[in-house]
DNA sequence: AGAAGTTCTCGGGCGC
DNA sequence: TGCGCCCGAGAACTTC
């Protein structure tokens, strides 16, 4: 499910619905989701009386601030948090619920149980894994045409590859990759290093504008994704080359082609986004 | 049957 | 030989 836009609008949901709350207990019922401590009964009780000070964002990752602790927590592919009453009937694939002194509860719901959090006294989070070899924020002031082409210089990866790896930009996923790679009409293979200052300027605005629509409309929804409240993102209604195999290419009606890249299901317009028949092969 | 929005680890290959 | 870098495969799990 979740990528940045997507990630951004559960904080944004969550921050309005669990601001102020307290912890009253918390009810693991899935081990493996907590990666630190190591204890289960150790997150849980840590928890206990603490409470939410405010809901904040790094790269994919959700952080809870708390007074005096901070959870970090990824979503991976189908996570996602929801608040509920305290008698709500309980899905199946609940894992971890934070009960709240007011009666409310935000349940953990994960179907492929991939989701992760890590406990953290304050000022360790962003020191210690998961968080401390993170890169650049897309949608921060400091991500400019130059920062992006420190960033991308000299490198001999796949531009793909490079754009979804999270030590160089964070954020991007395989359907913002996608998207910002069509806009910029760049094929994804094409070497980093390879791309000219002017194809960089093309992919540098197309990721910022990208993932900035798609924050303004809430995400994409393509299978699972709901934010905090249950609500759907609607960005997929925008999608250009993202899940439209066979459809004709909205710009010069190519069909567009879906292949593999980096492990990847890939969407490409070969009309619009050439592979470059002269690579430097220096 | 194979793929799905993520990320981690492993082994192998390449170039210097 | 060693090291950095890059790649692909396989792993985690459930659903359709």
């Amino acid at each position: 499910m979740p990528e940045l836009p997507e990630v951004e609008t559960v904080r944004r949901t969550l921050n309005d619905l669990i601001t102020g709350k307290q912890i009253q207990h918390v009810t693991v019922r899935l081990p493996r989701i907590i990666q630190r401590p190591d204890d289960i009964q150790a997150f849980a009780n840590m928890l206990a009386g603490h409470s939410i000070v405010t809901v904040e964002r790094r790269g994919k990752f959700l952080r809870f601030v708390l007074d005096g602790l901070v959870m970090v927590s990824h979503l991976r592919m189908e996570g996602r948090y929801g608040l509920f009453q305290q008698d709500d009937p309980l899905d199946k694939h609940t894992h971890v619920i934070f009960h709240f002194t007011d009666g409310t509860e935000l349940r953990y719901t994960d179907v492929r149980q991939f989701g992760t959090m890590h406990l953290f006294q304050p000022g360790e989070d962003l020191l210690l894994k998961p968080l401390n070899k993170l890169g650049q924020e897309p949608l921060d002031a400091s991500f400019t045409m130059e920062r992006f082409k420190e960033i991308v210089a000299g490198r001999s990866t796949k531009i793909k590859p490079l754009l979804l790896n999270q030590e160089y930009v964070v954020g991007i996923g395989n359907i913002y990759v996608d998207e910002s790679l069509h806009r910029a009409g760049i094929h994804p293979e094409e070497t980093a290093k390879s791309l000219s200052d002017e194809q960089l300027g093309r992919l540098h605005s197309a990721i910022v504008a990208t993932l900035t629509d798609a924050v303004n409309a809430g995400g994409s929804s393509v299978k699972s994704y709901v934010n905090g409240q249950g609500e759907s993102g609607s960005y997929q209604q925008q999608h250009l080359i993202y899940g439209r195999k066979d459809q004709p290419c909205s710009t010069c009606g190519t069909l567009i082609e879906k292949s593999v890249v980096g492990g990847r299901g890939t969407h490409i317009c070969p009309n619009c986004q050439p592979l470059s028949v002269f690579v430097n092969k220096n």
